[in-house]
DNA sequence: CGCTCCGTTGAAACGAATCAATGAAGGTGG
DNA sequence: CCACCTTCATTGATTCGTTTCAACGGAGCG
């Protein structure tokens, strides 16, 4: 189990990563120009040419697995993540033991910001499914931020976004009061893919650390719902094999009203 | 009480307090320097003298009293404030009616930033206990804040340390199997006045609205930590009658700790 | 093929919410 | 200054929901 490896794999693992890294910059095809993800862009606005080299010999697009570690916690921010595919799960730990998925990233968002205040991660970054994203090193990330009042304001308004989701989760997900199932119906509207009525799909401890449940009851809610009819696990084949839920999103908001 | 204040009369209590500002700028002691608020300080590092003689002319210092409200949620952004003295708790509330403290403001942070992202405030803010706060017209604010470097990396590293925060109380304050006893000793101990063995008592509704418990649950249990001897109502008379806990720290972290 | 991990379901125990009643405190008006 | 009223703290008895413990089946993997 990947997320749970232990301590002294890490470094093992990072080598490889690093040396990845290294192999895909002198072989596998670069992006082209800029544009393709728009934090870089905003870096290199107002940057100098030479910046724009330097960035250009480092920085480039990297592929996650489903449950791949981008990062751990505690460890020493290597790289700065702007999410460009896919759906990374940003998880705390407490001295106890405890466990809790505080934040769900999604394409447009960034990784490893937390650079600004400490030289550690906070959170242990996990793919759920794959990935794609834009990975700087934390210096260039540093230097080349500094010099921009646009990126600045870009990083406020993204830390802003993420505390106001942080707080809707602590008023609408964790417990106090609130029944499981109106909790899960909140989270299951939360994880819709698109307009559509696909919802993505977690494995039940990974719903229960998010909303405060252990798997079982996470099992027995999403049962029922089964039975009601509100959602059906959807094995249609293809690659959406068992990645998502198809449910009835206005009998699911009804549930998540709590009358 | 103050905080379920009907609607028609908020358009009366924002004239009043208005008009009191007005009249506090023409007679009141005005500040004396710029270095009294540091986020001030920094507003105007890079400002420009007739920015700073409008800044003087509507900028000033303002007190509130205990369950005050400093401003409310849905409520168009009007002013900015700079907390310090005293705490300020923001509450969010839910469509269901669900009401929770997101966040608890002390000396130094900063309230209604949300303006940078929207034009109606987040939260409901409230005084806890005297209040004083250094409060900033929003247009201003946006203004000198857009021309100061210094100012937005500020506002970035408050932003994520309240992310952290908000994080924090989601791992170890809200439900989610963690037992009642052990989130409100976690609770006390955030509670903590400075150094010493003091802890600031909230009325137990308002500690029930963070960690998510009934008030009744919460009373048990300080009942039971007070039968144990780990915390005790500080009657001491002074001002400190009854808005503090006298509490053993090494007490409170071993039941935090949770075994 | 056997291993482990995850999902699933059942029965029982526990903990917190609810309902209800009393007492203390603070504020208001006579 | 006292009586009244509202709000909050406190405690008990009961109910309800979720956790816990346990067992089984299936999927993925070495």
């Amino acid at each position: 189990m990947r997320e749970l490896l232990p301590e002294q794999s890490r470094a093992g693992a990072d080598a490889a990563n690093a040396a990845l890294l290294t192999f895909k910059a002198k072989t596998a095809p670069r992006r082209r120009g800029y544009g393709k993800c728009f934090p870089c862009e905003l870096l290199l606005a107002e940057a100098s040419s030479e910046q724009r080299a330097d960035f250009d010999a480092v920085v480039d697009d990297q592929d996650f697995g489903h449950s791949e570690v981008l990062y751990r916690a505690t460890a020493p921010v290597g790289t700065v993540h702007f999410i460009q595919m896919g759906a990374v799960k940003l998880l705390r730990s407490g001295p106890a033991g405890e466990q809790r998925i505080v934040r769900v990233l999604k394409p447009g968002d960034s990784a490893g910001i937390e650079s600004v205040l400490s030289h550690t991660y906070e959170h242990t970054a996990i793919a759920l499914g794959d990935v794609r994203a834009c990975s700087i090193p934390v210096a260039l990330f540093l230097k080349l931020a500094a010099g921009s009042g646009r990126t600045q304001m870009w990083l406020l308004q993204k830390s802003l976004t993420a505390l106001k989701e942080v707080e809707t989760w602590l008023l609408q997900l964790a417990g106090g009061s609130i029944p499981a199932n109106v909790r899960m119906a909140r989270l299951l509207l939360k994880l819709r893919a698109n307009d559509e009525d696909h919802i993505y799909r977690l494995a039940n401890k990974e719903m229960g650390d998010i909303v405060g449940l252990v798997p079982e009851t996470v099992c027995r809610i999403i049962s029922e719902f089964g039975r009601q009819g509100i959602i059906a696990k959807d094995d249609c084949g293809s690659i959406f094999s068992k990645r998502y839920f198809r449910g009835n999103i206005q009998a699911l908001k009804k549930i998540a009203e709590n009358i």
